[in-house]
DNA sequence: GTCTATAGTTCGATAGAC
DNA sequence: GTCTATCGAACTATAGAC
């Protein structure tokens, strides 16, 4: 719910009804909205992390600089299929001028760079564009992009390039159905 | 304001008061808060536009790819000396899932696209690598990654690698201090 | 552990004066 | 054109029952 309509956006009252359970529960277990959103922006930070480090466990220690970035991608590119935890990366994102989340929204982001430059071992350079293509990515699918992407060829090009020829299997193996079903407005 | 706080967090009392007006005139002259984003998001879209445009129409023919994107770089990270543009657009590119803003966040995100493919003629790999960083950009400020660059070497490496080695001229040149001083919450 | 009911606040929008 | 005052809805959080 967060991913989709950002912390201010998503009411206790929807992520409640989500849930099957009461908005006064949902306030109750987690102390705050505050908390919560806190916990869900700490919860997709870690889901990324975990991904990549298990990537990087796997690496031999031969592979080229090419082959790193690309088992990286492949591995981003899966974490595409759950689209909650990238949005609501993303608009942790956007939450620098916070004074509790902007914080949180920094370190998470560094954290995972960090681990790309060090234990991945890429370059700036290559680190960079990493980073890049995956924010073009989380934007592509904050616009819903994929849904309208068989229209327009210019929306296909930038799919295709964000996630390589698997951009139609990644696609849809995703959805946007508990969010647009549970939420009032679609 | 709406770059600051999205379209959800972007109250009409915090613009009135930025604005130095009442907040029933704010909601009065645009009609609705619906229709103030809405007008906010196509200036925004607008404004980016207009300033590609006046780069290419700067071409004389004979530059190469890399000299039409080093161009068409710096105007982006020109652009980034107002944050409120490049981040209304950012947050108009997470409304994918709305009815109202959903298609206006699409078809600005592909104008802009179509005119750096066809008029600037660049590849679909540069153009969609154009995007990223931009993107890239884009996050970085609603981060305020560049409050903190000094503290944290990746920070500026990132820094770095988006804007070129203007980047902390052009840092320099933007401020939130608007947002920051008429809204509530710091 | 989970609910209903509701208090208290904030927000967008409207009414009406000047 | 712009304001003050205010209404009704939506939201977070709390109280209290089971």
């Amino acid at each position: 719910m967060f991913g989709e309509r950002g912390y201010v956006g998503g009411t206790t009252d929807a992520i409640a009804r989500a849930a099957g359970i009461s908005q006064a529960y949902v306030v109750r277990t987690f102390g705050s909205k505050e908390s919560l959103f806190f916990a869900a922006g700490q919860r997709a930070a870690d889901h990324v992390e975990a991904v990549f480090r298990e990537v990087i466990e796997g690496f031999t220690g031969d592979e080229s600089a090419d082959e790193r970035e690309r088992r990286l991608g492949e591995a981003y590119g899966a974490l595409v299929a759950d689209r909650g935890v990238l949005l609501t990366l993303m608009h942790l994102f956007t939450l620098g001028h916070d004074t509790v989340f902007g914080p949180l929204a920094r370190e998470s982001f560094l954290r995972i760079y960090e681990i790309v430059r060090d234990d991945a071992h890429m370059s700036p350079e290559a680190a960079s564009l990493f980073f890049a293509r995956g924010m073009l990515i989380n934007t592509l699918m904050g616009l819903r992009m994929p849904e309208v992407e068989s229209d327009q060829p210019y929306a296909h090009e930038l799919m295709f390039f964000g996630l390589g020829d698997k951009c139609h299997e990644i696609m849809e193996s995703g959805t946007y159905a508990l969010a647009d079903a549970e939420a009032g407005r679609v």
